[in-house]
DNA sequence: TTGTAAGCGTTATCAA
DNA sequence: TTGATAACGCTTACAA
């Protein structure tokens, strides 16, 4: 620590050529003779150097950095398992290639465009990630007069011109329909995320649609918030109703968890009395009593794949498509013909992909 | 976006001052006349001049950037709060001071050794912040070894010679114990976090010395891993015993709850079978049924004074100490007395902070 | 194939 | 109080 670290000025004196042949050298890019790489490489090697990604980032103009800014408050965010899996997938991309995530966690939209703002002015990173879409959402148009290169999250193709990397989450709504309808249920209820939220809105879609496509009427439906709070006022709005549903679809499985629990702390039996089911499959689903069913998500290859893209854009490149697997359901115990059991003969034929019956028991 | 962003070149040509003029003048700093500032602040104002964090990285020898990197699965992280809450903490500090933060999410600890390594050797970072403390942590000296400043998170100051903020968790684990006692509880058992963590060891030496201090004898403690998994068979394993304990203290809520859900799947009533608490006050614990009686720290303003010392640090400073509040007991439904109720009087007195009984209900 | 020199955008030094 | 000028560490176009 009592020296300074090296720099390709001190490998060049050292090896007795210049600065520039030191950088091709290192770079491995030709116009520079084998043996004196090779001298300059064993020169750097001694000394001990390391690249300056200061250095570096001047002289390419590049912060060789991508950018994540989230906004939610601590309570929302520590028990999401999304942006978890997310990141550590964003991760695995960036580290191949020496970038390296700059997070910003913020309380409010407000201060968000403040930050976004703030990075591109600064030139801190070279491209940012766009999740928790808005319908009408500002940000694109945002960062697109910033000129910062952006990949949406979650937003189908359709939706507008910008680099977008989409899981469809509306299978796994669909999924947990049909698997409620073949066990019988025909009073399906959904509590929604903020009409404000792309994801809200869409599995809600997605909810009302399958139940129509099975040829039901869709039952009450609540728009929350997707927090546990939420969670419980809402499933106490439809157990209230004259005739309360059989089953609950939840936009999250914070949501399910707090309505299951506020279900139980009511008397109302788990499956028996109420189906329930989720979306995330939270790393808790499998352990609740009963143990919940659930979509999942590869959030984790979605976080890689969303790098990659984001790096591609960096780079000028269009940057490929990467084929996602669609969301399945999970199926657990907390899922079950109803008690006062439907007419209709269970339903057959289903669409999206099959769903895994959780092997996963306690021992 | 067609034209490059204007630098202080720009505005020195434009102001027909030298760059030096610029610097002094934008930066406040005294060596340059009333109007002829002005009338620079004023060009650099049409021009829509903004700083280049990469030139100034490299100028001042600083990355105006500290690094998080956390050595967690996607599945332990998703599912703590800690991470969310204490992140947000260090944002507020930095965004004050115009920093950011780097992020690395490994897999495991040959990665995150990998990971400061490179932190430090590319100059990405100014100083690090270190979590998930080990007894006998070989990454102090490591980050010691490669000169870049660090801030420990949660180990006692006589641990060693490095700076760190410290909420001592104890008192959170004392409550619990107390008020078990209080409510009549003498046979208490821990699940306790891997003996590798610091607080994994401290809460589990919380839990025997209150039990002692109370004049009871401990109860089983079973080492377990944090995780849901790790929760719910270490409660079956205690449940299995021939004399089961009437009260169960967990090392984190995520065990806790995977634990109720494991004995309530057994047919035990709690709180009237078992009394059971957490560590963490994640946002589920009160919409749990029962809700989850649970140690709650301050780990947003954890994170904020652990910034500020981190900053001071950089900066080299000592950075003043931070008065943080101790863990508070929030008392909810999972805890009442004993079925078998055992002859001593309750306890009276108790130490550290009074136990919170949590209003929030269900509506 | 090599070496030289000019950027990249700041800050800091040192004459004037 | 100014204003050139030299770092900072790297890349790269260009000349030898």
């Amino acid at each position: 620590m009592g020296t300074k670290r090296p720099t390709i000025t001190d490998v060049a004196r050292v090896a007795g050529v210049s600065k520039g042949a030191v950088s091709f050298a290192l770079n491995g890019k030709p116009g520079v003779g084998a043996q004196t790489r090779e001298r300059i490489l064993a020169v750097a090697h001694d000394l001990g150097w390391t690249p300056s990604l200061r250095g570096r980032a001047l002289s390419v103009s590049r912060a060789l950095a991508v950018g994540l800014v989230i906004a939610r408050t601590p309570e929302t965010l520590g028990v999401d398992p999304f942006f978890a899996s997310f990141i550590t997938g964003i991760e695995t991309a960036l580290s191949e290639r020496g970038y390296a995530l700059m997070l910003h966690v913020v309380s409010d939209a407000q201060s968000e465009h403040e930050s976004y703002r703030r990075l591109a002015a600064t030139g801190r990173v070279d491209g940012v990630f766009l999740t928790d879409m808005r319908v009408d959402d500002l940000r694109p148009q945002l960062l697109d007069d910033l000129g910062l290169p952006t990949v949406v999250i979650g937003l189908s193709p359709g939706h507008g011109p910008w680099s977008s990397v989409y899981i469809d989450d509306q299978p796994g709504i669909t999924a947990a329909v049909e698997h409620l309808v073949a066990l019988g249920h025909r009073n399906i209820s959904h509590v929604a995320g903020p009409a404000e939220f792309v994801h809200g809105v869409s599995r809600r879609a997605a909810w009302a649609s399958a139940i129509t496509d099975a040829g039901l009427t869709p039952g009450a439906c609540i728009t929350s918030d997707f927090s546990a709070q939420g969670g419980a006022d809402a499933t106490n709005q439809l157990l209230d109703l004259p005739e309360p549903p059989t089953a609950i679809v939840y936009a999250n499985d914070l949501m399910a968890i707090a309505g299951m629990s506020t279900a139980i702390g009511r008397g109302v039996d788990i499956p028996g009395q109420l189906s329930i089911t989720g979306f995330d499959d939270s790393p808790l689903a499998a352990y609740l009593q009963p143990a919940l069913t659930t979509a999942r998500t590869d959030v984790v290859g979605w976080g890689r794949a969303a790098a990659y893209r984001l790096l591609a854009l960096v780079d000028g490149e269009k940057g490929c498509e990467i084929d996602l697997p669609s969301p399945v359901l999970v199926v657990r115990a907390s899922t079950a013909p109803p008690c006062h059991q439907g007419t209709g003969a269970p339903l057959k034929d289903r669409r999206g992909p099959a769903p895994i019956r959780d092997r996963k028991k306690f021992r």
